[in-house]
DNA sequence: CTAAAATGATTACAGAGGTAGTCAAAAGGA
DNA sequence: TCCTTTTGACTACCTCTGTAATCATTTTAG
């Protein structure tokens, strides 16, 4: 399970992850925390917090902090829809399925997508 | 858009809305309260915030506080992957489906409610 | 080398949420 | 009617998150 974050710690890091490459926090400031009107000592104070957390970890490159995700952003974004389903939804996927019914949450591309995907996933599977 | 609340809230509301009828403090605290092992003035804490984020309504019965949900759970479950969705998932479903096609996260049953579904709703979808 | 800029650690503070104690008012019983 | 329970309002306190200022240290440009 992934420690609980905040919404900005998580919009961090879902950056970071997408960025790859360790970043200084030069970098992180000017392309992250500007953007979203953060000082650089908030980006510090973020980054430093989901390092406490075992999100993010820190290599010293000629006295110059580089910061990296420990995670992909996929890894990341299958974690927090764990997490939701886990704390939200119970468990099920029963009501995302309901979600997803309702006119209006599903554009044609998306639905393409979904009956294709379920379709592999169909075939694909093993039986159990 | 549904207005934040905590994990705890969370749970509370949900279950006052699926126990439809105004409940007193009292049932809440017998049913909710001490089975979560919470006092009952934290129950009646909880109320007030939910009240004061307009979820939760109260109506006096003979001097006796009676609390049930605005919305339905359905309601609140969509609401509540709205959100999540916007918040976390930048308002694309697609990372969702991947999660779906992880070896793991479906189970038979739920896959054929989704292939029913996706079905249906191929079917019964006007064009846009 | 010295002043200015960059970098980082520490501290701070407010708001939300989790949890509950205290106190007062109301209702019930003896 | 007087004491006990019930009910409710208010206050409190801690942690987490968002946000940032301050201060120290290091680097860099003149």
């Amino acid at each position: 399970m992934l420690p609980t974050i905040g919404q900005q710690e998580m919009e961090l890091i879902l950056f970071l992850s997408d960025n790859h490459e360790p970043m200084t926090t030069r970098e992180i400031t000017e392309r992250f925390g500007e953007p979203h009107s953060l000082a650089r000592t908030t980006v510090l104070t973020m980054l430093e917090r989901l390092r406490k957390k075992n999100l993010v970890t820190r290599s010293d490159i000629q006295g110059i902090h580089h910061y990296s995700s420990r995670l992909s952003k996929e890894e990341l974004l299958q974690g927090m829809i764990r997490n939701f389903i886990q704390q939200t939804l119970g468990g099920s996927v029963s009501p995302f399925v309901t979600y997803l019914t309702q006119e209006g949450n599903l554009n044609k591309a998306e639905l393409a997508e979904f009956k294709r995907l379920i379709e592999d996933l169909d075939n694909g599977r093993k039986d159990d």
